[in-house]
DNA sequence: CTTGATTAGTTCAACGTTAAACTATAATAT
DNA sequence: ATATTATAGTTTAACGTTGAACTAATCAAG
């Protein structure tokens, strides 16, 4: 029953795979409201990148369904953390804008997140994080631009 | 418009939350019959780890609840890629166990990524990957220790 | 033994996502 | 101009997961 040898690539995803189910778990017990992971990536990724960010263009970033950012959408602002206009140049666009509530909010989610963040600093070095990211990148960029 | 400085760790974590799902569409997508991940993980991993698994056990080691495994244990047994018997040293518990048409499944499964990962493998060598490896694996252990 | 607390497994409602159908508007071609 | 095609967004059913309630069996104390 020894372990069967795996190539390295797939012992690469595994570990994605097992850290990212982990990491979501715990960041979504500790958001604030019971907001979603779904919903506070729109907020940060909002915050983050600035502009005008139509739902289309949103569901591409996060490669999600524009169902699924619909109800994303509806459900922010519902909350007051966005506002969602009718886009002026393309009469079948709209444009998603943060509220001040929205700003508060993700601030808020990153407070959220940060004691564990603390707690992990105590185990790896910014050093190491960093020796991973450019492989982390690399892998990212391939697949994102290799979406069949 | 320039980006926010985050954290190094959380970019580490937001580069393997969209890696994660990345990989999980197109993974998805490749897999036989309609299989959904959830279904390859087990049978991955009693090929891999062998030995009695208990439903339980497989739902810790997967940390998912054990409604979630009692319905994946329930499409792979219609499927006939699992067995289910009683565990004869516990009233209460059940013992999985492969079937042969499984071990093939699960072969299939494999097959199906690997042209992804011999893709992937013209990108960055197993070199790049392995550097990329300690760094996760102490997060993993790290998250998965601290599970509160 | 017997009572009380755990543990294994199932079931069910709620929720988020997907895929597909649909409406409305824009872009393209002839 | 007009017809075709493509794009933006919503809606719906199907599906997988969660969390909680529930049954049955084991374990621990007295």
């Amino acid at each position: 029953m020894e372990p069967t040898k795996d190539p390295i690539a797939f012992r690469f995803f595994t570990e994605i795979g097992i850290i990212e189910q982990l990491a979501r778990n715990r960041l979504e017990r500790g958001l604030p409201d019971g907001l979603k992971i779904s919903q506070f990536s729109v907020l940060n990724h909002l915050v983050r990148l600035g502009g005008e960010w139509s739902p289309v263009r949103l569901a591409r970033a996060f490669q999600v369904t524009k169902g699924a950012m619909t109800n994303t959408l509806q459900r922010l602002e519902k909350r007051g953390l966005i506002r969602v206009l009718a886009d002026p140049r393309d009469g079948r666009g709209k444009l998603v804008d943060l509220t001040e509530a929205g700003r508060k909010m993700r601030l808020r989610c990153v407070e959220s997140i940060s004691p564990l963040l603390a707690d992990l600093s105590r185990e790896l070095s910014d050093k190491e994080f960093a020796s991973a990211l450019p492989v982390l990148e690399k892998v990212r960029r391939y697949l994102d631009s290799h979406r069949s």
